[in-house]
DNA sequence: AGTTTGTCGATTGTTGACAATCTGCGCCAT
DNA sequence: ATGGCGCAGATTGTCAACAATCGACAAACT
């Protein structure tokens, strides 16, 4: 075999080796606590103690630190100095602006999925689209709800996956995140499920037709109702019940990185 | 004036203390280090060593590795375990990619501007007009390119704000950020640059026409456009004479986060 | 001669300790 | 009673030292 100084480094041939030599502590750290976030382990507004969490997590603060700043610069965290980190609370005209961020991204996905799209991507996204109405019509359960939402990302994830644009992808997994830490953004009415069903199974039809516009103005258009529902579903239900952890933390700030 | 116990916290009095209260080291770390990448003091794919960057920044390790997962996240820096961190090389592909991204968010722009421009703001950006049209016609110096540049990112970041959405705005300078690392982006053909002028025209009268659908395809278009002047150039010159730091690192990864 | 292995210097990953700051509570003066 | 003051306790910000890993060179072996 050649020598390789200078080249790149090879697949390694044991998995627990690749694991140590992918991962530092921080990035575990990051992972768990995003995992933790995400699950709503840790609520919207909860304070994170660096030392409880540390010891938690059987590591030491440092690169707990280190975590911490790359999910505040991911936007699930939010620090104010000398006072603690705590998981960031979207607004809710923030999340109105993702939305229409994403009506913009999803449209171009329209688009460039009617010029591109394979059969056997077409199969796939048919299968999700029935899948769902399945959720529908197995009647307005929480059990339900909770499948068809998870189909739905899925649904929308996919289809971004599938218009070839990595970057894309990965801001939009980020926006995603994002969104899901809009608290009244997860229990749907169940009674707008049919048509949100209905919706995705005309993006599909649009896209097969192979209409970049039309397919590109379904996908907009969806996300815009899907927008319009959850601001809708916002303004039901009085303004809040505070956050789950104990004590208030200082008013939010904008918290969006200025220039 | 009235006491602050308890109450969320006021504008600092002093310039300099709120300086020092809004800011930890690895904030400013993060500022100072970003300031360098973009400003090419650091080139793409340039070896960042920790101690000699905390020496040079007075600072210690510890808050600089917080400076470099923030960086990282950004897409500013790249981490290989137990290497060291690296100045970002945006690729050809990343940076199409980028692109492509940018033209559906500037095309949004489009639309909100087309409807809610205000007189002032329309000023604004003809003024801006102008004094590109004037770096060009100044003739095709390397000095007037720069500015012309400038004046360029100014135009289309100026813009993207008056949409009045922050979270486009931000990650609208976050692409920008990274493609400003693309290294053959910053001067463009001089032989070019009138078109270029040409489309920021007529962005913006078709904005102030109050047509959304023209107004989005103009910035559309003129993003794609600008996407394939850039690449055009790109292919024109053979592929790359190599960075400036030592060293060459192993091959970079496609670093896009995964999942 | 070419390959492998042992060792060394340099750099990163991690930890624990120290200093600075904030929060909460009790106390005292008005 | 009310409101300012100051003192703990707790928590964060920072630093310096320790441990682990990597890259390269040199010696030994086939």
């Amino acid at each position: 075999m050649k020598t390789l100084i200078g080249s790149a480094r090879i697949a390694p041939v044991h998995p627990t080796i690749a694991l140590l030599q992918a991962h530092s502590l921080a990035s575990v750290a990051q992972g768990e606590l995003e995992r933790m976030i995400l699950s709503g382990e840790l609520a919207p507004g909860a304070k994170l103690t660096e030392m409880a969490l540390a010891t938690r997590l059987g590591i030491s603060r440092g690169p707990l630190r280190e975590a911490f700043r790359m999910l505040e610069e991911a936007g699930l965290l939010r620090t104010e100095k000398n006072r603690g980190v705590f998981v960031r609370d979207i607004p809710i005209d923030e999340a109105i602006e993702i939305f229409d961020l994403r009506a913009a991204m999803e449209e171009l996905v329209g688009r460039r999925l009617a010029e591109a799209i394979t059969a056997a991507q077409l199969k796939e996204m048919r299968g999700l689209v029935d899948a769902m109405e399945r959720a529908v019509k197995a009647g307005p359960s929480p059990n339900s709800a909770r499948g068809y939402h998870l189909l739905n990302l899925q649904f929308h994830e996919r289809l971004v996956e599938m218009a070839g644009n990595r970057k894309l992808s990965a801001i939009y997994r980020k926006l995603i995140k994002e969104l899901s830490l809009f608290r009244r953004l997860n229990l749907a009415d169940g009674c707008l499920l049919p048509v949100s069903a209905g919706e995705h199974r005309a993006i599909v039809k649009a896209i097969a037709s192979g209409d970049p516009e039309a397919a590109g103005r379904a996908m907009f258009d969806h996300v815009m109702e899907s927008k319009a529902r959850t601001v809708a579903h916002h303004l039901h239900r009085p303004p809040n019940g505070d956050a789950s952890n104990g004590r208030t933390p200082a008013r939010q700030r904008s918290s969006l990185p200025a220039a």
